[in-house]
DNA sequence: ATGGCGAATATGTATAGACAATTAAAGAGG
DNA sequence: CCTCTTTAATTGTCTATACATATTCGCCAT
C-alpha cells in the first residue's frame, strides 16, 4: 500500500462519496469541526482536503452556510495540446518537418501587429504529410527566434522549449481543403481538414499565432480528463 | 483596491516573475525559509503559495533540492465543453432540439456494453440545423433517464444536470458528410463536418457515448486558458 | 407580513512549532 | 577515481490556537 497523507485520504473519501452518488448534488458535506472529530485530526488538515475539493469544483463552500456538493455544471476538460513532434513519435511514427518559407515582415493583422517572423511548413509523419502550418511569431516578444534554425526544428517545438505563455486560445474547426492547401498536403481539393488556430500571449502581449491544417483522415485531437 | 490574502499575494508575485521571464525556466525560486523572512510571515503561508504554484505546474518542488521554475511542457488547456444549448443561447441565437429516434436496446459495442437508451436527434440554432447527434446512455448506470422527456430536453442537457462524471474523453476530428448525414443536416454530401465523440464514465462504468457532427461552417470549438 | 439588526456559525487566513521524508552534497574508504 | 555512507538542507505534513470575515437565522420593531 501507499502511505497517503491524511488530508489526501480525507479528500479521496469525500470525493468517492460524491462521485458514487452517495452524496447527491446539493447535499450538505460535514463541516470542518465534524470531520475533525471524525478523523481525530486538526482543522487545518480537513480544511486542506475541503479546499482542494472546492478548488476542483466538486464542492461549494460558503461561510456560515457550510460545504455542499456542487451540481455539475460544464464539462470543462483538459485538452493536452502536446508538441506535434512528440505526439507523432508517441504514436510510433517518425516525425519530420519541412520548412517552406521563412521571412521577417511587418504584420498588419489587428490580432498580432508589429514585426513578425512568418514561417510556413509541413509536418510529416513517416515521411508523408500530416499537416500544413502557417505561423507568425512576434519578434518583439521573442527576439531570440530570429537566431533559431527553424528549418531543423519546427517552430512549435522550439517555442515550447523557450517561451512560457500566460494566456492561450485554441479554435478548432473543420473545412474543405483549398486547391493550394490540397497541393501542399498531397490530397484532393475539397477533402476535409481539421484546422487548429492557436494564439498565445505572454502577459497580454501576443507571442504567436498559428494555423495548422491537418489531413482529417490522419489526425484527431484527443482530450482526456479523470483518473488514469 | 482588493484586500488579497497574503498567500495569494505571494503566489501572484512569484507567478508574475515567472511569466514575465524574470525568472527563467530552471531557475531557482527562493526557498520557504527565505520567503518567510522576506514577507515576515509563517512558513505555512509561503508553503500555501508555493504549493498552489506547484499544483498549477508553474514550479517543480523537490525535497532537499528546492523549488524551481518549471520548463514549459505541453500546452495543456482547459477546453470548456459547455452544454450546447447554453452555448447557442450565449451566442444570441435561439436553441432547438429535434429528437428523431429513441429506443431501448442492448448494445454490443465493446466500449459500452449492456442495456442502453439510444437517441438520435438534431440540434438547431435559430431554427436551422447545427449538428446531428447520436447518443447511447447506459440505463444500468442511469436508470432515471428512461423517465426523462428527451424530446423536450436534449439528452446532453439532461445528463449535465443529473449525472456527475469522473472520467471523460473527447475525440475531435473532421470528416466529409455522408449522404445520410447530409440529408439530415440539409447540406451537400461531402461537405466538411466537425465531429466530436465524447465518452464519459462514472467510477469506471460507462455512462454515455455520443457522436456529434457539426456543420463545419457553423461551429467551432474554442478553448481558452489564462487570465480573463 | 416586512424590513432591519444583531448574533451565532462555518469558513478563511495566519502563526509558531514540531517531526517526517527525501535527496543533494560532502566526506570516508577502497 | 569510484563507491558507499553520512550529513544536512529543503520540502511535506500535522497540531493547536487565534482572530477575521461573511452570511444565515431569528428576533424585534414597524
Amino acid at each position: 500500500m501507499k502511505a497517503a497523507p491524511l488530508h489526501e485520504r480525507i479528500r479521496r473519501e469525500i470525493e468517492a462519496r460524491i462521485l458514487s452518488g452517495t452524496w447527491a448534488p446539493g447535499a450538505r458535506v460535514p463541516g470542518e469541526i465534524e470531520l475533525m472529530a471524525q478523523y481525530g485530526c486538526a482543522r487545518m488538515t480537513v480544511n486542506k482536503a475541503l479546499s482542494a475539493l472546492a478548488h476542483a469544483g466538486l464542492v461549494d463552500r460558503r461561510r456560515r452556510a457550510g460545504t455542499f456538493v456542487a451540481r455539475p455544471r460544464s464539462q470543462s476538460m483538459v485538452l493536452e495540446i502536446t508538441d506535434l513532434a512528440r505526439e507523432v513519435v508517441a504514436r510510433g511514427q517518425s516525425y519530420g518537418w519541412q520548412m517552406q518559407t521563412r521571412r521577417e515582415t511587418q504584420s498588419e493583422l489587428p490580432e498580432m501587429p508589429g514585426p513578425v517572423l512568418e514561417v510556413d511548413g509541413v509536418h510529416l509523419a513517416d515521411g508523408t504529410p500530416l499537416a500544413f502550418e502557417h505561423r507568425l511569431i512576434s519578434t518583439a516578444q521573442v527576439p531570440e527566434v530570429l537566431t533559431a534554425d527553424l528549418a531543423a526544428t519546427a517552430p512549435g517545438t522550439w517555442l515550447l522549449g523557450h517561451v512560457p505563455w500566460t494566456e492561450a486560445e485554441n479554435r478548432i474547426s473543420a473545412s474543405a481543403a483549398s486547391p493550394a492547401l490540397a497541393r501542399v498536403l498531397g490530397i484532393a481539393a475539397g477533402d476535409p481538414c481539421l484546422t487548429v488556430t492557436r494564439r498565445t500571449w505572454r502577459g497580454g502581449a501576443p507571442v504567436t499565432l498559428v494555423h495548422q491544417h491537418f489531413i482529417a483522415s490522419r489526425h484527431e485531437l484527443v482530450a482526456r480528463f479523470g483518473a488514469a
